[in-house]
DNA sequence: CTTTTAATGTAATATCGTAACAGTTTAACT
DNA sequence: AGTTAAACTGTTACGATATTACATTAAAAG
């Protein structure tokens, strides 16, 4: 039997209004890290910000070029740092076949993800399907594998993009 | 109702026989080279065969020390050539969380594959598990996208590790 | 208020991957 | 065979991504 409920999926949409969802994320982290009394430090904020208000994927020099607060350049372990730090918590992921990092969509819940990446705006989206989850959980351990981590990268075009040729 | 075949998996044992696999793969190569009419040329061979002497993952420049024909150095670009070429024909899977190359366990079958990667003995299994690429598929495409290429990599411990403590 | 833990600043360097272009080999076609 | 076109190779240089090491400063815990 399948499972009929709604598949949750965040792709952001063309018009979609970055400015509240970042300051949603940005709301969402500083109260994750009070919980687990950890520092939300200026660096961490900033790239935080940076990584949300794209929803594009950026590799770690795209944030760094963005991080210049005086003119003056950080180095690249700036931003490796605080990017460990947020993937740590769960509010951004990093993309393996692109090299580079997203805001997550879906912070605070209990979930899992599978990117969808857009080969051709570059966008990408969330999907959270525990059935895909699962399955994968199932079948490794059926071949006998213990699973700590599930990576999984989806690439080819989405809604929009399809539509408008 | 579930799928009731057996679930193709091949994870590396310890006592196995490397050279036996590595020439079934060097020949299945020569031969699907002669069906596309394709150049099987000497690095592409020793690439593979490099690649298929290990079940661990090889990094670029690891294979490229290996290329050391007669105490010449090749430049990057030679590797990484070949294992496009190898990759285009399935014979070579690159791992992006780990910027690794791994040869294909399962040459000529149409199939679809998972990766396991065991974070202790770094050896790396191939899951083709097909219940597991129509899931992500069809939640996919229920997502409205449009999948072209699937990326599964799977990080845990592997059943000789998971046995021996 | 001192101890110790965490974060930062800074420089250097390691690792991974590609661009560009001239030269050579191979295959295909008169 | 001789000519042409396509694929492959050699070589240099460089670009992109990521980490190590260590001295310094700031924050939290006792």
């Amino acid at each position: 039997m399948e499972d009929m409920e709604a598949l949750p999926v965040r792709f952001p949409s063309r018009q979609h209004n970055h400015s509240s969802c970042v300051n949603k994320l940005l709301g969402d982290a500083e109260e994750e890290c009070r919980r687990q009394k950890l520092r939300f430090t200026e660096h961490r904020r900033k790239v935080l910000e940076i990584i949300a208000s794209s929803h594009k994927p950026l590799g770690a020099y795209d944030i760094l070029e963005q991080m210049n607060f005086s003119g003056r350049r950080q180095a690249p372990v700036v931003a490796y740092r605080a990017l460990d730090f947020l993937i740590n918590l769960g509010l951004v992921h990093r993309l393996n076949s692109l090299n580079a990092f997203v805001a997550c969509m879906t912070v605070g819940e209990d979930h899992t993800a599978q990117f969808l990446i857009c080969r051709q705006c570059k966008n990408v989206g969330e999907l959270n399907s525990n059935r895909v989850s699962e399955r994968i959980e199932k079948d490794a351990v059926e071949a006998g594998f213990q699973v700590d981590q599930q990576l999984v990268e989806i690439i080819g075009i989405c809604y929009e993009c399809a539509e408008s040729g």
